[in-house]
DNA sequence: ACATTAAGTGATT
DNA sequence: AATCACTTAATGT
């Protein structure tokens, strides 16, 4: 575990501190699809992402889903922390979009940490900045882009964090993560693969062009 | 061969 | 851009 937290916090923590993590943080391998938090979840820990992908997505009442970003390698969930400091509820469901490791961080030690290390109290920081950011972007494109933008951006983006230029998922799929219909979606990559950007194929999409 | 699930299409709002 | 109704294609049993 300690080699596996080295190789992507080994500059971002202090030795003292990544020797503490390893102490009392628990490893977890996690499947493809599997549920990590869900609405209304009490935060039992807080998740450091050694490698893969989770997909942050709000909900509401009627499961009306909603794709807000991704977590990569090195990441955390700036929301859990907030939940966990609190006792609060979750207001997001995050579920793993491919095989990943994590390390998960007991509740208590996450202020006791924020005063003894200065590295902590910055990756605490500079998560919350990073995801805010990243927030501001998906609300921009929310906004501001034509449903066609925002497929043809999810799909680059998601290829991006896969890490492939292909994508195994169906129609209905990204339906639900843009928020839209399969009918919608299935138009619009027709389009887009009209226009060369992209290949399909049953449950996989093949990116040409970034 | 049949059932099931994914994807394509025209028409309507 | 959403929804309906229907077709066609791919895949599993």
């Amino acid at each position: 575990m300690r080699e596996k937290l080295n190789s992507y916090f080994s500059y971002v923590f202090e030795d003292e501190l990544l020797d503490e993590i390893v102490q009392v943080g628990t490893y977890k391998k996690l499947r493809e699809n599997e549920l990590l938090v869900d609405l209304g979840d009490q935060i039992k820990g807080v998740p450091l992402l050694l490698n893969g992908a989770i997909k942050i997505v709000r909900e509401d009442k009627k499961g009306e889903e909603m794709l807000l970003y991704f977590l990569e390698r090195g990441d955390t969930c700036a929301s859990s922390f907030a939940s966990a400091l609190s006792s609060g509820k979750c207001g997001i469901r995050a579920i793993a979009e491919k095989e990943s490791e994590v390390i998960f961080l007991p509740v208590e030690k996450l202020d006791e940490w924020l005063v003894k290390y200065k590295s902590w109290r910055n990756f605490v920081i500079d998560s919350y900045n990073v995801r805010l950011n990243e927030m501001m972007e998906t609300v921009d494109t929310l906004a501001f882009m034509k449903m066609d933008e925002r497929l043809y951006k999810y799909l680059t983006d998601k290829a991006q964090i896969m890490r492939e230029t292909s994508l195994n998922t169906t129609h209905q799929d990204i339906a639900y993560d843009l928020h839209t219909s399969r009918v919608v979606v299935s138009r619009l990559l027709k389009q887009l693969e009209n226009e060369g950007k992209i290949k399909l194929y049953r449950n996989k999409i093949e990116i040409l062009e970034f």
